[in-house]
DNA sequence: GTCAACCTACCGATCGATCGGTTGTTTTCT
DNA sequence: AGAAAACAACCGATCGATCGGTAGGTTGAC
């Protein structure tokens, strides 16, 4: 088992890109703000803890960010968009198969979790605290996301090459088994995040029924570890 | 998608079973957190809310209840027992291939989060707000549940019927693709529960790379398709 | 048969602490 | 000098929890 089984997730440092880091206090705020809301969820963390954290009164919080559900929604934002970013880049860079779309969508999405857990855990876990005109830009972004993986599946399904007896069931697996990769890993994981995103990959494309690819120089090695390939 | 997406979860209704619903009031107060806590987590539900619920004022409620809580530990109780113990049963009634195990524990684990959404989210996703001493009892239920499969799944690779990559990250990826079902399923779904179940079973099947069953009557129509029913 | 004792269930009032947020002033940096 | 940043002080509201007390029903000794 993952060892500190009471802390709500296993990551213990709170990340953000520097493109979308705030300059200044702006971003030591928005990163303590991170870490607090991944910690203690967002109802749970008061704007003093918030504050001591950045080393300030809490009224000078409000010099940055004109409330609490700010921080939150700007956190929610980054989070959806970088995940949404780094899926349509991988998707940029694979071929037309379904299959390498597949690889390339979950790669991408598992890795944001294992990378940026913090970020993704409030994202999506604490998105549901927002008024709906502050949520509203994100749930499109996330929206979108899902609709992509839905997309590729379904294509995959025209061509022959999936086999699902429900494609939303599948896409819905999917992507919770990614989501919940933000709870657990940390960079003292025995495997690098790069590593865990091939694996799960691998999970999804066995879970879409997928048929051995065809186009493939070698002959695919798909099944990684353990021994023998899985599921033709 | 899934309508009403600004909410934590899609289920309305907070159940108990009987079993687990203390007599009188204090079963009422439960049943009434579990909802709250459910919908706007454990910091975010006050115990006036839950007294109004309920039809009482909050300092009632602690000639019920010592503390909040404590109602959150049983409520993460009942919660984790219920799991292990649909687990349990359905282990029992099935054979001694580990195919068929991981069918009977997923298809269990699916379902309970499937018919006891709001049990699941607040027993799995509040836990972490308990106090250790609190919290204690409930974590080694959980331990428990998830070193079963574990086992199943060690059985089954050393029989020669699993194919993974990872025995860890498959149990995970199993475990975590059933606990995302709490947060969109209601009974509106267009499939019910035990179809939900049947499913998500052999989607885990196919992750752990499962070998055809040798002892099966019919010529395992597993990989259904498209529309088929999943699992035979 | 009655009345004091006891019990469960709940309530109004209130506790100290903390909540998110506002105001006006002072400090700091350029 | 002037703008940005942080401050102390404070706001009304709400937090979880405690207190003494009350209404209504049951019990049992006399």
């Amino acid at each position: 088992m993952i060892p500190g089984a009471s802390r709500r997730l296993a990551a213990t440092r709170a990340t953000l890109l520097p493109e979308h880091k705030p300059e200044g206090t702006r971003g030591v705020i928005l990163e303590v703000s991170l870490k607090l809301f991944a910690e203690r969820g967002y109802a749970g963390a008061s704007i003093r803890e918030i504050a001591e954290a950045v080393g300030m009164k809490s009224a000078s919080l409000y010099a940055h960010y004109p409330s609490k559900e700010h921080i939150l929604a700007e956190l929610c934002r980054i989070g959806h968009e970088e995940h949404r970013r780094s899926i349509q880049r991988a998707l940029l860079e694979c071929g037309a198969d379904p299959r390498d779309q597949v690889v390339a969508y979950v790669h991408a999405h598992v890795a944001m979790h294992a990378q940026f857990p913090m970020l993704a855990v409030v994202a999506n876990g604490e998105l549901h605290a927002l008024s709906s005109e502050l949520g509203a830009a994100t749930f499109e972004l996330r929206n979108q996301s899902i609709q992509m993986l839905e997309d590729i599946v379904r294509r995959g399904i025209e061509r022959g090459v999936f086999q699902i007896p429900h494609v939303w069931l599948g896409v819905a697996a999917i992507g919770a088994m990614g989501m919940r990769v933000a709870y657990w890993y940390t960079p003292e994981f025995e495997l690098s995040s790069q590593r865990v995103a091939d694996v799960y990959a691998e999970f999804a494309l066995r879970l879409l029924g997928a048929s051995a690819p065809v186009h493939s120089e070698a002959p695919a090695d798909r099944s990684a570890a353990q021994s023998g390939p899985a599921q033709g």
